[in-house]
DNA sequence: CCGGAGGTATTTTTT
DNA sequence: ATACCTCCGG
């Protein structure tokens, strides 16, 4: 061979995995990947996609769904790297690809194309609407909340179960309500077909169903040559119906994941997909095992394999390195939160100094509210950090109000979309929106029913300058300037800070800008939402500096230097709420697992002997004490370097000398009356 | 009929 | 802390 390839970097592994089928046309017998935390799976997978294409595939003809979108723009410019190829076309989640292919097929399906997509609030009030047509929506009938109700509505969908057994398994506190959550449902989706509207499980849901018509089916089969699937073990039954139908032989299919990181079960998730795939073809498909793991010290992976293997089912795999360290992962004991945060600024900064950057140190947390302390100690140090996961950018209200108006503009149809438009108007209620939207409903022709409309006379100016809005659709991205406009009045009347939101306006309508259309904006928005928060001090600029804070979710396929993991205790992790089942549980023991594999060199599992618990029960305890983590048990200990911060004596100084004097005494005797303040708060006392 | 005040139940993770 | 519901004054 003149010059190396590319592949002549790849493991024994990894080779068969990209060599796989080579030499057929049709993409060879179907193909599964079970790649370990750290294996090189996206090197691995974009090396595949690169040699498909270096053999002659039509990069055209590829698809390739990911998880996340972030995952696929990375894979696709992985891709690129490799084989000098231009980006793969249908590069996306199955979520986006769905949205895509149902615009395309619309027509086909009863769909208009102009339908518009709804993100999970937007969904749970259209669930509101609907049940409280359904009279269940006063208190004391004490019915599930909207977002209960989507919840268990999404799971049926997506896990293909009935309601009775969804209740039964996942929901037991609603099975009372069966008969009325059936009905709540049937009226759901009218109102959604009603109101060409679309939510995230719809976007499987039609796109499954599509794959059962004969012709849609071979067209879209015929289109691609092969299908790829990223992170295969938090796919659900839905979309494995739709890679099913895509390919029903499986030819030409790889699918990728881990089994050991599966955590998305509470999305209807099912780690069976991947357990299931071989068997489920005829000849069963090929197998590769990546094992060999490039990121973690053996420690590391060591303290990790520990953690996984005491699951209640054997994983495929145990991962093994050469990257040899002395350093175990640290278990590090301290008093509380405050002293949690305290000790991730200490070594954080310790880290910097010693050249890892920022960047390359993350702090993970199972629910985002728990990086709260955290947060303020970073910008007491004026440390600058990116947070992903937890509440988004879009979430905030006056974002939603914006992005509501434009939908509504969009699709005028869109009842949950007019509602919240109509009640920003001063003196718009509830029963006024609802008159008004019945109204533009029954008539076919807008122009018409906006002018025609009745408005309570309070109302008025805000709603001429809406009607203009409907009425005479300005270019994009003029238009959301003009919404921009209409919205600040309703804006500054409803909230004290309307400064801050405003600036946050502006911002959306830059972003907005780099759309070449209202609709794609819209739809991209509402699939790919900006997953990163930081700090009031605004969204550092990407050549700075700044610490990574993640929820374990968000943190899944990527990888840093140092991991500092928070709360790895008993009631975070595990989570409260799922000890119930084993099964939940089970997915919470991978979480650990998932955190613990993104370290490279360093790992922190911090565990806070007592910790503050915001929403308690009126009269309960502010804290609560808290024991290490139910999946680090005694005899895994050795695996670790235990230690406790701060460290007890010398560092503290000198004790003071000389007898002890109950101040908080004294303080508490202060306000018990009757009583002389002279005498019992005299300061001069406490002096030496 | 609107909107603000006050009381009450709730509680992860995300496309 | 928040979100959602009811109550009540304009």
């Amino acid at each position: 061979m003149p010059s190396p390839t590319p592949l002549d970097e790849l493991n024994a592994e990894q080779r068969q995995a990209v060599l796989h089928g080579a030499g057929d046309p049709a993409g060879g017998p179907p193909l599964l990947v079970i790649a370990g935390a750290g294996s090189g799976k996206t090197n691995t997978l974009a090396h595949r996609v690169a040699h498909l294409v270096a053999e002659g595939a039509d990069a055209r003809r590829i698809l390739l769904l990911t998880f996340s979108r972030r995952a696929a723009i990375e894979m696709t410019r992985r891709v690129e790297r490799i084989s000098g190829e231009r980006a793969l076309p249908w590069a996306g989640t199955f979520h986006g690809i769905g949205a895509r292919l149902l615009r395309e097929f619309a027509g086909r399906v009863g769909l208009d194309d102009g339908f518009s997509i709804h993100d999970r609030e937007d969904s749970a009030d259209l669930m509101a609407m609907v049940r409280h047509d359904l009279g269940l929506s006063q208190a004391e009938t004490r019915f599930p909340a909207k977002a209960t109700c989507l919840s268990i509505y999404s799971r049926a969908v997506n896990a293909g179960e009935d309601l009775e057994a969804v209740l039964a398994r996942h929901f037991p506190w609603c099975a009372g309500w069966q008969a009325e959550l059936q009905q709540l449902f049937a009226d759901y989706v009218d109102a959604k077909q009603r109101q060409q509207v679309l939510d995230y499980d719809d976007l499987l849901l039609y796109w499954a169903e599509m794959m059962t018509v004969r012709d849609i089916a071979d067209t879209l089969g015929a289109r691609f040559s092969h299908v790829l699937v990223d992170e295969y073990q938090d796919t659900n039954r839905l979309q494995a119906r739709i890679l099913l139908g895509l390919r029903p032989d499986g030819r030409g299919v790889t699918v990728v994941g881990d089994d050991a990181q599966s955590i998305y079960a509470f999305r209807a998730a099912t780690v069976r997909n991947i357990l299931e795939f071989p068997a489920h073809f005829d000849p069963p498909a090929r197998v590769v095992t990546l094992e060999r793991n490039y990121r973690s010290t053996q420690p590391i992976l060591d303290a990790a394999n520990a953690v996984i293997g005491l699951a209640a089912e054997r994983f495929t795999k145990n991962l093994w390195t050469d990257r040899a360290s002395a350093a175990k992962p640290r278990l590090v004991t301290v008093r509380d939160e405050v002293d949690q945060a305290r000790y991730v600024v200490e070594q954080v900064l310790a880290n910097r100094e010693a050249g890892a950057a920022l960047k390359q140190q993350a702090v993970l947390f199972r629910t985002s509210h728990h990086a709260g302390t955290l947060e303020i100690e970073l910008m007491r140090h004026n440390i600058p950090y990116v947070k992903f996961g937890g509440l988004k950018f879009l979430d905030a209200a006056h974002v939603k109000d914006l992005l509501a108006l434009l939908r509504w503009v969009q699709n005028p149809r869109d009842r949950v979309a007019g509602f919240r438009v109509l009640t920003l108007i001063d003196g718009v209620g509830p029963v006024s929106a609802a008159r008004l939207l019945d109204h533009l409903a029954a008539s076919p022709d807008l122009r018409w029913a906006l002018d025609t409309v009745a408005v309570p006379p309070r109302g008025a100016a805000g709603w001429s300058g809406l009607r203009d809005l409907l009425a005479r659709r300005a270019n994009w991205p003029v238009e959301i300037e003009m919404a921009r406009a209409w919205y600040e009045p309703q804006l500054e009347r409803a909230h004290e800070d309307a400064a801050v939101r405003k600036a946050d306006l502006i911002q959306l309508q830059q972003i907005a800008a780099g759309y070449a259309s209202r609709e794609r904006f819209l739809t991209e928005l509402t699939l790919d939402p900006p997953d990163a928060t930081s700090d009031e001090a605004g969204v550092p600029h990407k050549d700075e500096d700044y610490l990574i804070l993640s929820t374990i979710h968000s943190a899944k396929g990527q990888e840093w230097r140092a991991v500092y993991m928070l709360n790895v205790v008993d009631g975070c992790m595990p989570s409260d709420l799922g000890t119930g089942e084993t099964e939940a549980l089970e997915e919470e023991r991978r979480l650990l697992y998932v955190g613990m594999t993104r370290a490279r060199d360093d790992l922190h599992l911090l565990v806070p002997q007592r910790f503050f618990t915001h929403n308690q029960a009126p009269g309960g305890d502010r804290h609560v004490y808290a024991a290490r983590t139910r999946f680090i048990p005694t005899g895994l200990l050795p695996l670790f370097e235990l230690a406790s911060w701060p460290v007890a004596g010398p560092s503290e100084g000198p004790r003071a000398a000389g007898p002890a004097v109950d101040i908080g005494a004294r303080l508490r005797r202060r306000w018990q009356a009757p009583h002389s303040v002279q005498d019992d708060f005299d300061l001069a006392s406490l002096g030496d």
